[in-house]
DNA sequence: TTGAAAGCGCTAACAT
DNA sequence: ATGTTAGCGCTTTCAA
């Protein structure tokens, strides 16, 4: 078995305390006792249960992270990121996966004691105001539809959209349609602003056919909407989607319609995942700075960790678009 | 705060051990005990506290998932997996990146004490055999260069390799390249021998110009390798990449210098990502199954959980060879 | 500065 | 069938 604090504190020949104190670099220790204290720790290789410590300091050590689904390109990099955030903190990661469904998150919101983690990052797509009965600190990433008074940390989702549909204006692009609308998504509701704030602001027509909703942001949800579009009496010359997912499968509908991009549709996505670096052609995207989230939820929940203030935070996290072939023609 | 088995106890009239009784589904206790402590513990909302069971019970309710990185899709799809399946042995994952490299990996591996976690899932990339002092159960993913007394659960890559050239001859392609050959992988080091096989099987002759190293298996190598094959003065007509990524690299590298895939050049993939269905063309691809993995690996280690036995298993999952446009002229 | 001992919440002998 | 109690490994008063 594994060499314990009092297996230690017996070979050294002093007591728990004692070892406690050089483990955890506490207060002084006589110098003759440390010196034992840590050739018995080399000894025995001892390492802290890190349970047991935990059980005592009243923390679990591990943070939740909810979200819809790891094979989500969006969601690997932003789970990576989070665990190489909360490692700063010393904190563990428990990735929970929903499947964006409200039961999923129900579940998932349900088994987040504080018996089991400190604090939880939520991704939700579903819930409604009152499944948010959290008993830890919580940071909502991204926007939601619903009024909780949880804090927030994301981009401007608005702001984001209209530099996407603008650059598609100035490409001299008039029938812009959008992909993926969503009645209980908020980001969906903010992205759908940004695209009609930055048509108005142009003096473009609304046309409420140019909206197509998505159930999911997959591939196969943008590959359909495309054919939607597609079969219109009068195609769109541009189409802003919600996510790059619904993107490359809008791309995908295109081609196998022989539908040039961009000569005769240009898109743009959201959420600049590697992926789209290298379709092609390469997709214009809005390039949310995934770090920067990743890391100010952490940061944030550890500034709530001890004190249970209710100041709620609202970080807004740079983006950025990037722009590439499937917008400007060669 | 929440309220402990203690608490219910009390509320309930009854000792500590009828609740855990209770709450842990064992023995026969009293209808009407029964029914007071269920009361009680629905008025508690009483949750268990898992570190203090796990503590008590030796165990940790965690296994590690050691990877190289989230971002990438074929380990953020793997990962969901394993999630998933630990769910049924109530294991909660605990990821680890590696980004992998040997430092990296190291690191994982010192921290993976029994304290922390009851089993582990290796995916090494750059290990050497005497980085493996394991203290926990562990398997490892895929095949390793160096030979190590742990079991292993994977796929036969050299069979798969040669379902993938095999193909491509059967396609008239003569001059087939490969992508991805790596000095430490076994994985690379299996699938190379695999396309060795497959070229002697068909009497073709083996070019080593034609096998391309790999450094890393993300797009850009993919991109780069491909750059080096097109430039040959007699370049291939035919590439067999050692995992999706690379393939979709070369893709857009035969497609930035107008080469047709799959006219001028056939690719065929590996790992078969979500990401190949819908890339124009569409990428051929081995498919590993990633659901009998994930559950393989952790119902093996859920075996070995008590039984500290020698047994060295290498299970074979299966796998399919999944036929799309990169290969086939429409 | 260090030791003794209590106790975090739970489970499992052991006793009844 | 249920109560009593020890103790998992650790941190932390409280004394000395």
């Amino acid at each position: 078995m594994l060499a314990t604090l009092k297996d230690v504190a017996r070979l050294a020949g002093v007591s728990v305390k004692t070892v406690s104190n050089v483990v955890n670099g506490y207060s002084f220790v006589k110098p003759d006792n440390r010196r034992r204290v840590e050739a018995a720790l080399e000894a025995t290789g001892y390492r802290p249960n890190l349970g047991a410590r935990n059980l005592r300091r009243g923390r679990t050590g591990f943070i939740a992270l909810v979200l819809p689904e790891l094979s989500i390109p969006y969601f690997a990099e932003l789970a990576g990121l989070v665990i190489a955030a909360a490692q700063e903190h010393e904190w563990n990661v428990l990735i929970e996966q929903t499947f964006g469904t409200l039961s999923g998150e129900r579940l998932a919101l349900a088994s987040l004691g504080p018996h089991l983690v400190d604090a939880a990052i939520l991704s939700p797509e579903a819930l409604q105001a009152d499944d948010f009965q959290l008993s830890v600190p919580a940071v909502l990433l991204g926007e939601h539809a619903v009024d909780v008074p949880i804090s927030r940390v994301g981009i401007d989702n608005v702001a984001a959209s209209m530099a996407a549909v603008r650059h598609l204006i100035s490409l001299g692009r008039t029938r812009i349609a959008a992909i993926g609308a969503h009645p209980q998504r908020g980001t969906a509701a903010l992205r759908l602003e940004g695209y009609r704030a930055a048509l108005a602001e142009a003096g473009l027509d609304f046309d409420p056919s140019f909206v197509v909703p998505a159930l999911n942001y997959h591939r196969a949800d943008g590959a359909a909407a495309m054919k939607s579009l597609l079969d219109m009496r009068n195609p769109p010359d541009a189409v802003f989607c919600f996510n790059d997912l619904l993107a490359i499968g809008a791309m995908r509908a295109a081609a196998e319609r022989f539908v040039r991009v961009p000569r005769d549709l240009a898109i743009v996505g959201f959420d600049n995942n590697e992926e789209s670096v290298y379709s092609s052609p390469s997709l214009t995207s809005i390039a949310p700075d995934k770090a920067a989230i990743a890391s100010a939820a952490v940061d944030l929940l550890h500034a709530r960790a001890g004190s249970p203030d209710l100041v709620l935070d609202d970080v807004q996290t740079p983006f950025s678009l990037l722009v590439r072939e499937s917008t400007v023609v060669r």
